[in-house]
DNA sequence: CTATTAATTTCACTTCTTGAATTTAAAGAG
DNA sequence: CTCTTTAAATTCAAGAAGTGAAATTAATAG
C-alpha cells in the first residue's frame, strides 16, 4: 500500500524551503497525519520524517495527538471499511502545536474593523467587530486603532507579546504585492499609507498586508481542497468588485495584491464610478452602485457615506423580488458586468477555477439571465468550457480566516528559512 | 569584495530543482561566468561550485573558455577601470557547452512554417522558412510537414538524432498549458490536435507546445534583463492579438498557455470576429480586420484566405499616412482597442511591465493618440503610473527565439531531475 | 625574481538523507 | 492469556552534498 516513493521528488533540493518547512506545510495544508502520510506526502524518507519531526517536536512547533482512528479516504477503493482501528501498530498524528504561537488577522472595510486571533495551527480563539466612519480617520488615528484593536485582542486572550508570531491586515482596496503599501481603498480618504513598519513595530512581529479578495480566495482554497490546485480566481462582489487569484492553494502570485477587475471598462460612457473614473465594472455591480441606482426611482432611505448598509441591501433585494421592472433592469445589468468580469478574467489569465463570491452575490437569482446570456456571448466556447465556474456568498468572516491562513504561510516560511 | 553571501539563500534545498541545476539555470541566464560570480550568484559556497562544475564539464555539459577579460559592470562604482587583467589568478569564464546537444523551435502561423535550430547555448545554427497554405492541411499532413522540417533541419545541420534534446513548437492560437494540446489556431482549420505525442514518438525527444506570443514574451525578458524581473505581460499584435506572461524571466505561469486577451469584447454590437463571436479586440486591431475595414471604402487587392500578406499590410499603413480621414478612423479605432488590450491586463494582471509587440505595432504612430486617450480613461490612475509600458515592434524571429528558449528550460530542468 | 592578488581547489568536518533491519504497539487467533 | 501478524516508527551504518579554513595556482606589479 505504501508504494515506492516517486524518486522524482526526492531530490536533496527541491520545493520551497527546507525539508523542514515542507512537512510543516503540508501539515498546514492537510490538516493532522500521521508520520507515514507525512513521508509519502512530501516524499522523504521514513527516518527523515521521523528526525526531523522529532525534532520539530522539541522545538515546540509540533505534537502528538492521541492516537486516533486515521484512514485514507482519498485513496483507491480500498474498502477498508471499518473505519476504526486496523491492524498494525496505530499511527499517531502530529498537528501543528497550537500552543507554540498566536496570529491576528485584522480585516480593514468601509466603517467596519474585525479583528481576529488564532492559535499556530490555525483555529480561532476570540474576534471582535468594530463599526467605525472608517473614511473619518487619518492616517494616525487609523494606524492607532488598529494597534489598539490588535492590543485588546492579545489582552483578550491573555497573549504575551512573544507569543505574537504574525499579524494579517487584509484591506478592501489596492494593495502594492510587492512593498505591502496600501494605495488606495474605498473604505478610507487616506491614500498611499504604510500601516506595516508601525504595526511591526509596535508588536516585534511579521506584518503581512493583502487584499481583502486575496484572503477569501484563500479561506476558499482552503476549505474546498478541488480548489486549491491550479489557478483559482476568486471575484469578490459586495462594497466594492475585486479579485484574488491563488495558485495551487498558495498567494503566490503577486504576494497578495488583489485585481483590480472592478475598474475594467465596459463602455466609454458609463456610470460613475468612485474611483473617478466612468463605465466601471464597479459602478453597475457594486452595492453601492445598485442603491445609488435604486434610489433615483425608488423610495429608499439614503445610505451612510453613500454605502449602503446589509439591511439596505437587502431590503433592497426584497423590493427587487417583489416585482419592479425597473429594479429588475438594474440587477440585469449587474448580472452583465458580473459576466463581463468573469469573461476578462478567463480572457487574461485562463484560469482552472473562478469562484464568484461575498455579500453581493445574493442577488444572483436576479443577475442570473443576463449574465448568462452575455457570458456566453462574451468568452471563446472553447475557453469557458474548459473553465469552471463556482458560486459561493461567503460571509465575511471567510476574509480574516484566510488572512490568517495567508499570515501563517509567511509565518511558516520565514522561520524555517531562520531556523534551518 | 566577495563579502559574505546572504545566509538565507545558504539552505541546502531552496529555488528550484538541484543545485546543478541553479548553476546550469544561472549560465543560461547571465552567459557566461567565472566560477566566484557562479558562487556569488546562486548562494553557493565556492567548494560546492567548483565541485558541481567539475562534474558538469566531466559531462560535458558545460565547457571552460579561454580566461577571457571578464568585469562585474553592474556592480557599485567599484571604478576597476581598465577593462583588462587585474591582478590575481585570472577568472575562468564558464558557458554551457554548444556541442552537448541541439533544439529545433518550429513556429507555426498563418501560410508560414519558420523552424530554427540552435546548439545547447542557444546560438542559433540555421533556420528555415517554409510558405504554405496551412489552412488546406488536414491533421494528418500538419504532422508530417512539421516532422518533415524537423528532419530537414537536422540533416542540414548534420545533426544525429540522438543530439537532439528537445523540440519547441510555437503556434499561433490557443494552446492548453497542462497538455500541451493545441486547441484552436486562425492558422489551421482543424482544431483540437495533439501535435506534441506524434513529434515525440519521431524522434524521441522533450517536445514543448507553447502559445507564439509567449515565445516573443520570453524572448523580450532574455534580451532585456530589466523585463526579467518580476511579472512581465507581452501583448502581440499581428495576425491576431495575443498575450504571454512571464515571471522573472520565465514562463512559468500557465505553462505556455497565452492569455486570450484578443477575445474581450469591447461592446454587445461589434464587428464581426473570425472566432465567431463579436466585438473582440481582435476585430478592431487585428491585421485582416484592419484590411478588412479598409477594404470595404477603398480599393485594395482581395487578401488570400482573408489574411493580408505583410506587403498589403505595408501598403495599407502607406496609404493611410497619406491621410485618408476614412483610413485615419480605422486606425483610430485600432488604437482604442489596444488601449483595452492593455487595460485589461493592467487591471487583471497587474504587471510590472506590459510590452507592446508583433507586427501590428509598425501601425503605431497612427494610433497612438487615440490608445493614449483611452489608456488614461480605462485605467486606474495608481495602477498606470505603476506600470512601465514598452513598445517592441519585435520581427518575425523572435518567436523562434523565444521558443529555443522556452525548450532549453524545458531541457535542462528535466535535464536535471533526471541525472540527481 | 619575488611579492601581491584573486580564483580555484583540497581537506577535514558537519549535516541531512537513505535502505535495511529492528523495535514497538496494537489486533486477531488459538 | 499467549503467540502471531501487521503496520508504524526508530535505529544504524553508509553515502551524498555542503561548508569554512587553508593550500594551491596563475596571473600582475615592482
Amino acid at each position: 500500500m505504501v508504494d515506492q516513493i516517486d524518486p522524482s521528488r526526492r531530490n536533496s533540493a527541491s520545493a520551497r524551503g527546507s525539508n523542514r518547512g515542507r512537512l510543516v506545510e503540508a501539515l498546514r495544508r492537510q490538516g493532522p497525519l500521521p508520520r507515514v502520510e507525512l513521508a509519502r506526502s512530501t516524499g522523504l524518507s521514513f527516518p527523515a520524517v521521523s528526525g526531523l519531526t522529532s525534532r520539530l517536536i522539541a522545538e515546540e512547533l509540533l505534537c502528538e495527538t492521541a492516537a486516533s482512528s486515521w484512514s485514507d479516504d482519498t485513496d483507491e477503493g480500498d474498502s477498508d471499511g471499518l473505519n476504526g482501528r486496523r491492524r498494525g501498530r496505530p499511527a499517531v498524528l502530529l498537528t501543528l502545536n497550537p500552543e507554540f504561537g498566536r496570529i491576528i488577522a485584522v480585516s480593514l472595510r468601509m466603517n467596519l474593523i474585525e479583528t481576529l486571533i488564532a492559535d499556530f495551527s490555525g483555529s480561532s480563539l476570540a474576534q471582535s467587530r468594530l463599526e467605525i466612519a472608517t473614511r473619518a480617520l487619518d492616517a494616525g488615528a487609523l494606524c492607532d486603532l488598529v494597534i489598539a484593536q490588535i492590543d485588546a485582542m492579545l489582552e483578550a486572550t491573555a497573549t504575551p507579546r512573544h507569543r505574537l508570531l504574525g499579524i494579517g491586515i487584509a484591506l478592501q482596496g489596492i494593495v502594492n504585492g510587492d512593498t505591502g503599501r496600501h494605495l488606495w481603498s474605498p473604505a478610507l480618504s487616506v491614500t498611499d499609507i504604510d500601516l506595516v513598519k508601525p504595526v511591526r513595530q509596535a508588536f516585534g512581529a511579521q506584518v503581512v498586508m493583502a487584499n481583502d479578495a486575496v484572503a477569501v480566495a484563500l479561506a476558499l482554497a482552503a476549505a474546498e481542497p478541488s480548489l486549491a490546485q491550479g489557478l483559482a480566481a476568486t471575484i469578490m462582489v459586495g462594497h466594492g468588485v475585486g479579485m484574488g487569484v491563488v495558485v495551487d492553494g498558495e498567494a503566490r502570485w503577486g504576494a497578495g495584491a488583489g485585481s483590480e477587475i472592478g475598474h475594467i471598462k465596459l463602455g466609454s460612457n458609463g456610470p460613475q464610478c468612485r474611483c473617478g473614473q466612468r463605465g466601471c465594472i464597479e459602478a453597475h455591480l457594486a452595492d453601492y452602485a445598485l442603491y445609488r441606482d435604486a434610489r433615483t426611482f425608488l423610495d429608499l432611505p439614503p445610505a451612510a457615506a453613500q454605502q449602503p448598509s446589509e439591511a439596505q441591501m437587502a431590503l433592497l433585494r426584497e423590493r427587487a423580488r417583489g416585482g419592479d421592472p425597473r429594479l429588475e433592469h438594474v440587477f440585469q445589468q449587474a448580472g452583465r458586468a458580473l459576466a463581463e468580469a468573469v469573461a476578462a478574467t478567463i480572457s487574461v489569465l485562463r484560469p482552472h477555477h473562478v469562484i464568484l463570491a461575498g455579500p453581493g452575490l445574493q442577488a444572483f437569482d436576479m443577475m442570473r439571465r443576463a449574465y448568462e446570456e452575455r457570458l456566453e456571448q462574451a468568452v471563446l466556447p472553447w475557453l469557458l468550457k474548459s473553465t469552471a465556474i463556482y458560486l459561493r456568498p461567503s460571509e465575511s468572516a471567510a476574509i480574516v480566516e484566510g488572512m490568517i491562513r495567508r499570515t501563517l504561510g509567511v509565518v511558516d516560511r520565514t522561520r524555517m528559512e531562520a531556523t534551518e
